[in-house]
DNA sequence: CGGGGTACTTTTTTT
DNA sequence: AAGTACCCCG
């Protein structure tokens, strides 16, 4: 018998040894979760099953790539590289591009958000709606109904305009992505899904390659997800979850809570285990937890079990201001750090929304102290980067129309959109794409020679830069197109200030970075590898990344993740709950959901291993206004005294003070 | 067609 | 406060 499974405490030992049907896994926070995904699969493996048997599936590729990692400790590369681990996107892109079967169908680019909204914009221009529709939350909607797996025509009646300009989207957005031979997220789940329902052949192949499905992080599943696993699971169903209801945070996409409150009724026979004892976070915060979650409705009763000490008492400052907030927070980094008592890279401060990270960036530096944005995009989201990424794509896709548009006069070549509607004219009526009709621009343009020069122009980079991209060669083929571009000259023609100026070009030199990064990791991988991963996972940071340093992330970032000392900051009505979900907007599809903004806060004060810092302002400058806080009526049912308060609107801060300090220099000398 | 100016509104969270 | 969208003029 295993020689790990001493270490684990009986329940964790249960959802090791039980392994064949399904099982539920109802695993609290920090009660060893991965400790116990690793475990049963390195027992799975001691028990004869291949590692090639074996799914993982996780929601971030990091969660994926962390998995891996601990796997491969364990059990050794050999064992673990065989096993699969990867998000629900990436196992579907996988099995649509053939995964070891048939090379067929495997050249589709994949559309972003972005991509998404490019799309409708197309399709609102085009169709001349009368009003002027939020796009994401038609896209929402779109999102949705392909979820539910409700295809067009047959989506519920009703009067909501929003829902009625969905319908009338909906299938024309469907019939442009197959135009462009593109899938956007949601198609890596639900095509792969209905293809398993629907062919059984392949059903079968998919279900004998994986007979062991496990689930991470089961709490955030969608519809689709569901029936994609009920799918995909075999008749000897080898499926385990793992998951908390009360750390369900991503409503807003989809997700439904009621997938593992129901796990028992979608898998008959399933076996239940709770994990709650938790070795992450001392009882003071612990004792937190409990209390704020314990006001939810809807969950699995339950609370987490404390096996550390009592610990310090949670802290709670309320700053006059976020500004002052800020400067107390980098000062109190300062004040661990130089002391002692922590480490950067032991210490994360946690917000609601990502504004709130903006002004504490500054205060850090200012105190010296090295920190990270967790998902902050910054260079990725760029308009240069993304110029660029739209010129990757179009060579990787020549059909991907989005992507021609949004480079074709990028930078300004003379190829203006009344240039653009004639080429677009030509191309639908001569039944050709965008592109090829480009390449005929003599043809389409009939005797226009300034934009047929311009347009054979940007036809003949794009070839030129094609030939510079071959496989083991994409960062020296994006060299190449920036040259050809005069990217860097343009942006610094362009740039309205020194700041601006480094921002864009630093942008432009990680992309570089990014793409030489992958290229390293992933020898031989082509353009097309590139961008999907680029799509499913954003970029890689390229150097500097971890380290000794302090990260800052917002709630739903922070998720899986732990730290020794955590702030949360912003504790304000407004931010948690945000007010979105409290004052809904007319278009959101989903809202309301005060118990998820709950949970949002426990999952914050969930990842404190030793020390819990709590702040809010009484006061914060909105759009340019000073405007008073409330504090979160998530604290309402603690008790005051329970923490340890640092107030400072009760101090003098330093305009008062200097103000003081004026005056009192004034009385001396006057008198 | 491109650049510069003005008016307006805004991200909550992400695969 | 800042970034974007739109409009007008060269």
């Amino acid at each position: 018998m295993s020689r790990w499974l001493s270490k684990l405490n009986p329940e964790q030992k249960q959802a090791v040894k039980t392994t064949s049907g399904p099982l539920l896994v109802l695993a609290g926070a920090g009660s060893g979760k991965t400790r116990v995904i690793t475990h049963r699969v390195a027992f799975l493996m001691e028990q004869g099953v291949r590692g090639e048997e074996i799914l993982g599936l996780t929601f971030t590729n990091k969660a994926a790539e962390e998995m891996r990692a601990r796997l491969r400790k364990m059990v050794g590369p050999a064992s673990a590289n065989p096993v699969t681990l990867s998000t629900f996107h990436s196992l579907g892109l996988m099995m649509l591009r053939g995964g070891g079967t048939s090379g067929k169908e495997s050249r589709f680019a994949i559309f972003d958000t972005g991509d998404q909204l490019g799309v409708l914009r197309e399709l609102v221009t085009r169709l001349n709606l009368g009003r002027n529709f939020d796009l994401s939350s038609i896209l929402t909607r779109i999102s949705a109904m392909k979820n539910s797996f409700i295809a067009p025509g047959d989506e519920p009646a009703s009067d909501d305009p929003y829902d009625e300009a969905t319908a009338l989207l909906y299938p024309r957005y469907i019939e442009q992505l197959s135009a462009y031979a593109a899938y956007d997220f949601d198609d890596l789940v639900c095509e792969p899904c209905r293809r398993l329902e629907q062919d059984a052949a392949w059903r079968e192949h998919w279900q004998q390659r994986f007979r062991y499905v496990l689930v991470d992080e089961y709490q955030d599943t969608n519809d689709a997800q569901l029936r994609f696993l009920k799918a995909l699971v075999g008749k000897e169903r080898n499926i385990c979850v793992v998951g908390d209801d009360d750390q369900s945070i991503y409503g807003w996409r989809g997700a439904q809570v009621r997938n593992i409150l129901q796990f028992e009724k979608d898998f008959p026979g399933a076996t239940k285990v709770y994990l709650m004892r938790n070795y992450r976070s001392v009882g003071s915060v612990l004792e937190l937890a409990n209390t704020v979650i314990s006001e939810n409705p809807d969950r699995h009763p339950k609370q987490l079990l404390p096996t550390r000490e009592l610990g310090r008492r949670v802290r709670l400052m309320v700053a006059p201001d976020g500004e002052a907030e800020a400067q107390w927070v980098a000062r109190e980094i300062q004040g661990a750090v130089s002391s002692g008592r922590h480490r950067q890279g032991d210490i994360a401060v946690l917000y609601r929304s990502n504004i709130l990270a903006r002004g504490l960036e500054g205060d850090l530096r200012e105190q010296g102290i090295a920190y990270r944005v967790l998902g902050g995009q910054a260079f990725y989201e760029s308009r240069e980067v993304k110029d660029l990424l739209g010129y990757l794509r179009l060579l990787a896709n020549p059909a991907d129309e989005i992507s021609l548009r949004r480079v074709i006069n990028s930078p300004s070549r003379g190829i203006g959109p009344k240039t653009v509607q004639r080429l677009a004219q030509w191309a639908e009526d001569h039944q050709r794409s965008l592109f090829q009709t480009a390449q005929a621009a003599e043809e389409a343009l009939d005797d226009d020679g300034r934009a047929i020069r311009a347009v054979d122009g940007f036809t003949s980079l794009i070839e030129q830069t094609r030939r510079g991209l071959g496989k083991g060669q994409l960062a020296e083929g994006l060299r190449g197109l920036v040259q050809r571009l005069g990217l860097i000259e343009e942006i610094e023609r362009t740039s309205t200030s020194s700041k601006a100026l480094d921002r864009r070009l630093g942008g432009v030199a990680a992309f570089i970075a990014s793409v030489e990064a992958f290229e390293r990791r992933n020898p031989g991988a082509t353009l097309r590898d590139f961008l999907s991963r680029i799509a499913l996972s954003g970029a890689d940071e390229g150097e500097g990344d971890k380290g000794d340093v302090v990260t800052l992330c917002t709630l739903h970032g922070a998720k899986g993740l732990e730290w020794p000392l955590v702030f949360l900051i912003g504790l304000e009505e407004g931010f948690l709950p945000h007010d979105r979900t409290m004052n809904p907007q007319e278009n959101d599809l989903y809202s309301g959901d005060i118990a998820e903004e709950r949970r949002l806060l426990y999952v914050g004060i969930t990842r404190a291993r030793d020390e819990l810092v709590l702040s809010r302002a009484t006061e914060r400058l909105t759009r340019g206004r000073l405007q008073p806080r409330t504090p979160s009526r998530f604290f309402d049912t603690v008790d005051e005294t329970s923490f340890e308060l640092d107030d400072l609107t009760a101090v003098p801060d330093e305009g008062q003070m200097a103000d003081m300090m004026a005056n009192l220099r004034a009385m001396l000398g006057g008198g």
